[in-house]
DNA sequence: AAGTATTTTAATCAAATGATTAAAAATTAA
DNA sequence: TTAATTTTTAATCATTTGATTAAAATACTT
């Protein structure tokens, strides 16, 4: 499938393939798996619709594609900062919500894409990607039993990700609720990337 | 339609336009809008398909009934606490995060269902219920402005529901991640009540 | 250039879906 | 008790959807 095609051809232009796959990641993100129809996905494409099941065989598989590749964007960004020995906690958190922050801006419907399809089918999505290792035994984990004895590590990390996610997955409210607009959003976020790790390090510093 | 339906039978049992509601409430919140069929909602009702376009005239005003009860249970918890004038941010904070925390721990799908289904209709839910209102102009928001004049009090409007509703949307991967189960999940949270107001209370003291 | 393989196309299919229909059943009113 | 109204039922409908099909077009190999 597409595997005998000559190296000239897929430098040269965007593989049938992948026009269909990145019209799938835009329209799955902004409809969701029900209610997008293959036909959609083929008029992003500007292709016939019978090339999604000539190239993917069905909706289905095409989905799963797309997913894997979502939460692995939402996920990987994460997985090497947490898992870095050489970091300092406070270090790691600056880095964290730095680089989570950023990528957020650029797939601002990211997280609730995620966490709305992952509903479906958690278990998978979420042991392929061996998440409960990030959750359950990351250096920053460890690092923050060895700081708050008393208190279970996961707040810090529902805090940590609630306080860097929440936002965009609560963007349409803030948006329609409260008048915010793009350039404001924006604003809101750089001035988090800053404002998070004093937030932290002061609730790790609470008695 | 039922109007004429004698006070005795409403009494008696419940009546089949309720019947069909419960079950909309349960199937929609599960499944969303697009991925449930009527049958479904009828067969969790015990009922003949039918009926529910005899008494709701199609899925999408049955959907729009159950989305705006859900819309206000999700945010009618915290509107009379937001504009209490008669306590203090720290005691609204307190308030809030018990309510609304007891709230979700009888609710835990319904943060999620409402911040995923908004995304197709924003602006007409957010408006009916003056979302704005509470994140601009509400007593909580002025509160946060004299105390904290240099940080836009979204901020932490954001930080408060972040870590109060966060858990709750990542829930599925909490669970399927870090093998969180439903005892730990709920020990958690009966936690958080009392932490959430500390560090919300740290954070407002970060310089 | 002919033969082979792959890709693309447009039509079609089989099943599913929200909705409608007409009649039966139940309830209410006179 | 009959007539009128409402509710319920099961079948059916019209449309949509993911998928299949067969042929044409294109690309690749000899």
């Amino acid at each position: 499938m597409g595997k005998k095609k000559s190296e000239k051809q897929e430098s040269k232009d965007v593989s049938t393939e992948e026009r269909i796959k990145e019209a799938a990641r835009q329209v799955f993100t902004k409809k969701g798996y029900a209610a997008t129809r293959t036909r959609d996905i083929a008029e992003a494409a500007g292709l016939n619709l019978a090339l999604l099941n000539y190239y993917f065989r069905s909706k289905e598989k095409l989905f799963e594609i797309v997913m894997m590749e979502k939460v692995q964007a939402l996920f990987g960004v994460i997985a090497p900062v947490l898992n870095d020995e050489e970091s300092s906690l406070e270090e790691k958190i600056e880095r964290l919500v730095h680089n989570y922050l950023d990528m957020l801006m650029k797939n601002p419907d990211l997280p609730l894409f995620v966490l709305s399809e992952i509903r479906y089918q958690p278990e998978d999505l979420a042991r392929r990607l061996q998440v409960g290792k990030l959750l359950r035994e990351s250096v920053l984990v460890k690092q923050l039993r060895e700081r708050k004895k008393n208190i279970h590590p996961l707040h810090f990390i529902m805090n940590l990700l609630g306080m860097t996610l929440f936002p965009f997955v609560g963007r349409p409210m803030f948006q329609h609720g409260a008048g915010l607009g793009q350039k404001e959003f924006e604003a809101l976020m750089e001035e988090r990337k800053k404002l998070i790790p004093k937030w932290i390090d002061a609730m790790l510093g609470v008695r």
